[in-house]
Order: structure tokens, then sequence, then C-alpha cells
DNA sequence: AATGTTGACAACCGCTATGTT
DNA sequence: AAACATAGCGGTTGTCAACAT
């Protein structure tokens, strides 16, 4: 039997947060009698304390009998992600895909199980490619080692940075470096391998002979991206 | 034991799209 | 065609429990 609800609550508030067991009944037995429609009426009809907008949301995120409630299987989280990746942040199409899960559950379990996934997956591809970069830079370095009077003590600069990037949570491993501080030719490497380097930039020369500042600094970049700086050395890559 | 932090989930809010009168 | 109501969507916030300090 449907008794009027709510009657200790001052005329005119509305309830808000977590729906009660009584008021889930409620919802329920009068989306039975009215449809699933015209919530501004139901949540007036039932003597629910809520919006139609709320009654509307609980009915279709948590009492629709057709829901699945529990875990998602690996079959669905595999869906999230296939789909997430075509579609990006448009859950309630993902949802379409996946019978008797909400939008809202499809969003909040990517942000709670997914997101950091894959970020991760991101982060690990972006190190490789930088890592995979900086070892044709090192090839070059060693090819014109002569030309260019590079030092042990850079290539092994280099290694260090490599080394650094599969560690560091930032994704570039300079070591210890300081913006403030670094040399020209470090800061124009860490430019180029954080991929910064989209700017039109003079270089001065900082002469210290058999070292990397002879092959970042004594030259004019116009560049928009890696391959041209180092085109403009003499086709590297 | 008390307090702070984090993760998971539910619910809300603002806005847009669609339907109805 | 316009005004209003209703439904839908996605981002954000609130709540609660588990865990850490």
């Amino acid at each position: 039997m449907i008794m009027a609800y709510g009657a200790d609550l001052k005329e005119g508030s509305m309830r808000k947060g977590p729906w009660l067991e009584e008021e889930d009944e409620r919802l329920a037995a009068f989306v039975g009698l009215m449809g699933e429609r015209r919530w501004d009426t139901i949540a007036k009809v039932s003597g629910l304390r809520r919006s139609g907008k709320s009654c509307r949301l609980r009915w279709l995120n948590y009492l629709r009998p057709d829901l699945k409630h529990g875990q998602m299987t690996a079959e669905e989280e595999c869906m999230i992600l296939q789909l997430h990746g075509q579609l990006g942040n448009k859950w309630s199409k993902i949802a379409r895909s996946l019978p008797g899960r909400t939008d809202n559950e499809i969003k909040n379990y990517w942000r709670t199980h997914l997101r950091k996934k894959v970020q991760v997956q991101e982060h690990d591809k972006l190190q490789k490619e930088i890592k995979d970069a900086m070892s044709k830079v090192q090839e070059f370095l060693m090819q014109d080692g002569d030309h260019l009077s590079i030092q042990a003590a850079n290539y092994n600069y280099i290694d260090s940075m490599k080394e650094n990037t599969l560690t560091s949570p930032f994704g570039f491993g300079f070591p210890d470096y300081n913006p403030s501080t670094a040399l020209p030719y470090e800061a124009n490497f860490h430019k180029f391998i954080s991929g910064s380097l989209d700017y039109q930039f003079e270089l001065k020369y900082h002469d210290e002979s058999n070292s990397l500042n002879t092959w970042f600094c004594n030259s004019t970049w116009t560049s928009g991206d890696a391959n041209n700086v180092l085109d403009s050395h003499g086709s590297f890559f």
C-alpha cells in the first residue's frame, strides 16, 4: 500500500543524497503504474521529495529490472577499452554495446579501473619512442664523431639520459637537468627530446670544443620537428 | 585510537537535444 | 515558429568504507 511519504519533512524541501530502500520501493511502484516517463509527475504524485530528474536517474542507473549488478567481466572490460579507444568519452554510446550496464557505471569504471592502465601503457610507449630516438642520435654521434669532436663523456651523457628516461616518472631523463644552469646544448637537447622544439630559435655558439655544443649550438635551426633539426645537419633519420 | 588518504560508486549539476503544445 | 517541458549526456562532487599513518 502506498502512503503519503515524508510527512516529517518541511513543505517544499527536497531530499538529496543516497536513496532509502523505502524510496526505491515507492519509486518502482509508481514507475510500474505510470511507465518510464513524465518523471516530474512521478516525483510529484508519488509523494517522494525528490526531483523528477533524481527519480529518473535512480530508476535508470539502479532500479531498472534489466540492469546487471556486480563486477565487470573481462569481456566487458575489453569492450570498454576498445570502444573508448574508438569513441572517447561517449559513455552512452559505449553503454549501448554493453547490455545491462549504464553510461554512469561505465564512466565510473573507466575512471577508477581503466584510466590508469591506459595512461601507463601510453607512458611506456612514449618512453620507448624517446629511447629509440636517442639511440639514433647516439648512432649519429658515433658515425661522425671525428667531424664533431664528440667525446666519450658526451656519449655517456646521452647514455645516462636514456637510462633515466626509463626510470623517470616524467618521461624525459635528463640527469640533474636544471634549465637555469644548463649549458645551451643541454637546453636545446632537452627541447629536442621533449618535443618542444617547435619554434625558430637562434643558437649562440658556445665554444667548448670537444663537446656536444659544437653540434647543438653552432647553427640556426628552423624546426617544426626533430627530423628537420637533424636534417639541417645532414639527413640522419 | 584517532586522523588522513584513497578508491569505488552513487548522485548531482549544468547544459544540450528532442518532443510537445 | 516559439515557448515550454522532458529526456539525455558528460563532468563533477559527495558519501562511505577500507586502508595507511
